[in-house]
DNA sequence: GACGAAAATCTAACGCCGTTTGATTTTAGC
DNA sequence: GCTAAAATCAAACGGCGTTAGATTTTCGTC
């Protein structure tokens, strides 16, 4: 019963600190220079200047502190699409450009889509993060979506079409960038941004031709 | 220099054995059972009667072991596929048949799309599993989806757009997969297959306009 | 300004993991 | 039946996430 806000563990009223912000920087860092593998609790404790059974008073397991870093993630992520679709002009490029920006942060950042891919996954078993953590990312998740839906509805597509081309959207994205990252997709021969822009193209015919 | 066949190590010309065998049945049962998280080696070995040692005898790696399972695996997705176009008719018929045989194999066995992703994202650093084994896995894959660019092709595709098409319904395929196996995909409220159907629709119509 | 409780951190360990070393048993050719 | 190779085992190593309990730091109150 009750699930409190943010950290709070053997301290009865831990508030959102400072020091919580100096570990998510040092997670991140290690994560950014060492990938996933490197990140240890240990590494990350080391970085921030702890012993990393200090680093349980602030978050209840490595998933959480990861969860943390990845809500920053999203957060970044959700600027870039928001910042594409402001210097767009018709809804056409508009929708373009929220799925391209999208494609492309993952592109240049592959350390969060390792992030991604592996929390939105289940990351560590058994402590997950909790329900209410993983509905907050989730629902970051789909506001950074957003703007997919809303070119897709102002282009004229129903609630339910609009849905199903952002879930297409993102569904082919992840593809995607799964495949480039793993370096599988060089084999058929075909850059990965190719790939999304003819899936972008192609819902933009199907969306013009009524 | 000279990178052999199979498994060597102690064993100075131990032949691919029915004990390797037995092992590699061993995993798949206990990463059926327990899932990726559960296989340790410690349980692979109980469950095949050995000491965990023992299978260094007969295998590089966990991972190696884990590559020689995903093997089995693409060989069985790559016959639903093959019996999947052969009762097929028509060219349009085949492609969607092996797409969607493709989707549905992973659909119908999620531990075999956890082990996927899992050994071709890179598995376990530092020993991963040499070139040979990585090229022989990719191209086990690559014979897997060629029905699909061979019915792209029998469209009237030339070959670049047949890999192409190829490479993106594979991509595609397992961006759907992901989302649905991560369960992220109701969030949108679209069923995962409703997406992939929608793809080989998509790609048919393209290759049927010309 | 000292005291005492609460917050924050540390030391040490637990149980798991993949892996390696070196001794030991089994196997099979002679 | 001997012996060398193959196959297996027992034990340990270093690393992991995590926890328990002792210890230090912080800070409001007197």
């Amino acid at each position: 019963m009750g699930e409190g806000a943010t950290s709070r563990k053997r301290g009865r009223y831990a508030a959102t600190d400072a020091k919580r912000e100096g570990i998510v920087t040092a997670a991140r860092s290690v994560f950014e220079r060492e990938g996933l593998d490197g990140a240890s609790l240990r590494a990350i404790a080391a970085e921030a200047g702890y012993t990393p059974a200090a680093l349980y008073f602030h978050f209840d397991s490595k998933e959480a502190l990861y969860a943390e870093v990845l809500g920053r993630s999203i957060a970044t992520l959700q600027e870039a699409v928001n910042a594409a679709v402001a210097s767009a002009g018709t809804p056409a490029e508009r929708f373009s450009a929220a799925a391209l920006a999208f494609f492309d942060f993952y592109a240049a950042n592959p350390r969060d889509l390792d992030l991604g891919f592996y929390l939105f996954r289940g990351g560590m078993r058994p402590h997950g993060l909790g329900r209410e953590r993983d509905r907050a990312l989730n629902e970051a998740l789909e506001a950074t979506l957003a703007p997919i839906r809303g070119a897709a509805l102002a282009l004229g597509a129903d609630a339910a079409q609009a849905d199903l081309i952002m879930t297409d959207a993102f569904a082919h994205a992840s593809g995607v960038l799964l495949l480039a990252h793993t370096r599988r997709i060089r084999m058929f021969g075909a850059s990965a941004r190719t790939l999304m822009e003819r899936h972008v193209e192609t819902e933009l015919d199907r969306l013009l031709r009524r």
